[in-house]
DNA sequence: AAGACCAGCAACCGCGCACGG
DNA sequence: TCCGTGCGCGGTTGCTGGTCT
């Protein structure tokens, strides 16, 4: 049995209000409230419409304060920071951005900001650029890369200044403006508040999310290029889909040779720098692709994407070109 | 000029969670 | 503790206007 429908659907209209709709609406909210009742809302106003339909007109519309129009740079800036630290929490996000909307934030991000960003990320590839940074590396900003973008020579990416940075002690990219470690390895996606609060200034972008970020949506050459000629993807081999503590970050490292043959490592980082403090480093790991997708196996398959609570796995890539990522 | 295509955005849908009985 | 109900969220759909061919 499934749930009872939230309103007699054959009785209700839809598509777009009319200006009638929106003074009624807006009137009667203004003048009682919501009497913290959407579904019964509807009939007290006198509009043929179900309480949700209301009250996401109220909430992206017609409330006080909403902002409308282009988007500034410093929005920019906190949406793409927010997004690769929580991913897409739209509501936590909009609540950093006074007078935007979660529904508004999340259609600028999936029609401007998201191909804005690949563009800059990698301007030739649409894949995400890793390369390891020299330690005298200073990461470039967030904003620097946006203005970047314009100026960024498109046979040219491994020179881009937007490498990114990881450390496996926080689990987080930085890439950006942050020194790596500044998070403690406690720190949980799941507990959004001290992770927010933990945020130094600048923020900081988390590793998985930003791979999703880049990756989602199957767009692009999936591969990870990198300078020295590796190719590099993460996974995390929590199930839970919420990073634990002291939890494992599995590296996985494909190298090309002179015959263009790929091998793939899988490099257990926990606890150790990510590019390696030799003599910290973890035992090795070793999980084949062939392991990963019998981890997914029992999920669901659609679209040629297997997937699952913390993977997607693109199947119609070659090896090399497979993505899989944290979800 | 007209049809095809695309981008932007408002609105819908379904699911998970919280809460009260 | 269980169940029903409403809310809130995120993904998706579909309409509309603009641009391209």
């Amino acid at each position: 049995m499934g749930r009872a429908p939230c309103c007699d659907k054959a009785n209700v209209k839809k598509g777009p209000w009319s200006p009638e709709e929106d003074a009624k609406l807006k009137e009667y909210i203004d003048k009682y409230g919501t009497g913290g009742n959407w579904i019964a809302l509807p009939q007290k106003v006198g509009l043929r419409r179900c309480g949700k339909s209301c009250r996401l007109r109220w909430l992206n519309y017609l409330r006080p304060n909403i902002k409308h129009g282009e988007f500034s740079e410093e929005e920019d800036n906190i949406i793409i920071n927010l997004f690769a630290n929580i991913g897409s929490r739209w509501s936590i996000i909009a609540a950093q951005l006074p007078g935007r909307t979660d529904n508004d934030i999340k259609n600028y991000w999936n029609t401007k900001l998201k191909k804005k960003l690949m563009s800059i990320i990698n301007p030739t590839t649409q894949g995400l650029l890793l390369r390891k940074p020299p330690h005298h590396h200073q990461p470039s900003t967030i904003s620097s890369l946006l203005q970047h973008s314009s100026s960024t020579s498109t046979s040219s990416s491994s020179s881009s200044p937007s490498s990114l940075i990881c450390t496996s002690q926080t689990g987080s990219f930085t890439g950006f403006e942050q020194p790596i470690s500044s998070f403690s390895p406690t720190t949980t996606i799941l507990n959004q508040e001290s992770y927010l609060t933990q945020m130094p200034p600048h923020y900081q972008v988390n590793r998985e999310s930003f791979q999703q970020l880049m990756f989602s949506n199957g767009g692009g050459e999936a591969s990870c290029s990198s300078s020295d000629g590796s190719n590099s993807f993460y996974y995390n081999n929590n199930n839970n889909g919420v990073k634990q503590e002291n939890q494992e970050v599995v590296m996985m490292m494909s190298n090309e040779d002179s015959n263009n043959n790929t091998t793939i490592n899988n490099v257990n980082v926990n606890g150790s720098g990510l590019w390696g403090s030799s003599s910290e480093q973890a035992p090795l790991e070793y999980f084949g692709l062939e392991e990963i997708k019998q981890l997914i196996s029992t999920s669901s398959n659609t679209n040629n994407t297997i997937s699952c609570s913390n993977f997607l796995f693109d199947e119609s890539k070659t090896a090399e070109e497979r993505v899989l990522y944290y979800f």
